[in-house]
DNA sequence: TAAGGAATCTGACTTAAGTCAAGGAAATCC
DNA sequence: GGATTTCCTTGACTTAAGTCAGATTCCTTA
């Protein structure tokens, strides 16, 4: 992991958490935060470490997860770019409760843990959006439960292939489509399966012509039939 | 459903949520607050109803759930005294994300949306015990999310009754136990399972000698293996 | 207290998805 | 650029839990 220095005020103004600070209030934060990069596969944090702070992914793919048995983990969070992840325990105290890992190269802004609670007291406005986005990521959490106890391993890769499809901006294509930028492994656990299974079904919705798997691009042949499956 | 004015204090000092106020600021909830009380089976808000504020349950036993296709519901939240629920879209904006209904006579506060909004503009502490019920609800939800998937309807079941049991506060006794307050078709949805697959697993846990299922009460007689299981 | 309905249980059966084991394809590293 | 590790796929098998149907038991409410 290499620490660097934060220089630019327009790296935080593109996170939606700050989008609505003054620039005196951005240099406040660029003057405690600070620039952190992963190597691939490198952990950001482990469950239980002692709680410094929060993140703000600015480049890369990181997935947040708990391990269970050794060798089982099932997956919290795929999070992507200007999301914040590990910022639970600023209210509530106590150790990081997940663990985090890098996907990839993975450039990450490091906010310290009492430096932005000071900032917080004092900006109404900050807390309103984390407020927000708990709120969000509250619903989308809810969500996630409700479609693994009710729906089954072909309506949930569905569902997880059209939200990609959506980030991709490929889904106004008449041939939409992924590069999935993240092992299957990974997919499965956040899907509430295993490898194995996630292989079949990828083979299934291909057989019945709904999709086309190419190593690790998707190609969607037919939207609406997917659009079916994931409601 | 039956509303009422507020008018003791008392109570709202008992709510997490409120017990840093001062009276004033009590009285100035009190102003705008209602007293509602729901009978048992009583919807007390549908999804994509019109939001109007959130509820804080002072009475009673509540279920906050998602029906996916009719008759089948999963349940997201059983909710205890002096909790807060429905307070989610206050901060992002649409409808009822969810459903709520009372399980036995209930008395709920209800807090108008836009009146609170307002307080808590000028009231920092309440936005940081909103802060921190959110992170404490986020952390129970990645749990239980991990619970789903990654252990059997046997885990599951055993740690609900734990925490019953430790509401109960007859953890300490020789032989504790609990009588359920939820009826056994909204536990199974609550473990994301059917109530067949509860009513099995309660017998296979008293062929075990765990427990001893006396109707709608629990009595446990084995809690060492019961916290195996759950953990 | 009898009757009707809801909640719960039980049995026989089916099925989605997990386990185990092996082979193949990619990516990564000297 | 070939080897080694990691990732992904496939097949045969097992199993936890779901489905369907019917029987009990438990509550109400008249």
């Amino acid at each position: 992991m290499i620490t660097t220095e934060l220089n630019s005020n327009q790296t935080l103004r593109d996170i939606p958490l700050f989008s609505e600070l003054s620039i005196e209030q951005l240099r406040r934060i660029s003057s405690f935060s600070k620039l952190k990069s992963f190597k691939k596969h490198e952990r950001i944090f482990i469950e239980d470490d002692f709680y410094l702070g929060f993140y703000i992914l600015l480049k890369g793919r990181v997935k947040v997860y708990k391990s269970s048995s050794p060798g089982k983990e099932s997956v919290v969070h795929l999070v992507s770019p200007f999301t914040v992840f590990a910022d639970i325990p600023l209210f509530e105290g106590g150790n990081y409760p997940v663990s985090a890992e890098a996907l990839e190269e993975c450039l990450t802004l490091f906010i310290p843990k009492e430096k932005i609670l000071e900032l917080i007291r004092t900006e109404m406005e900050i807390a309103f959006k984390m407020l927000a986005g708990f709120a969000k990521r509250l619903k989308a959490l809810v969500n996630q439960l409700e479609d693994i106890t009710s729906k089954e391993v072909p309506n949930r890769l569905a569902k997880y292939l059209i939200k990609e499809i959506k980030r991709a901006r490929t889904d106004k294509l008449s041939e939409p489509f992924v590069k999935l930028s993240v092992p299957k492994a990974t997919i499965a656990a956040y899907l509430g399966t295993i490898t194995e299974t996630l292989s079949r079904t990828f083979k299934k919705l291909q057989d019945e012509k709904i999709i086309r798997v190419k190593g690790k691009t998707i190609f969607v042949n037919d939207m609406k039939q997917l659009k079916d499956l994931a409601k």
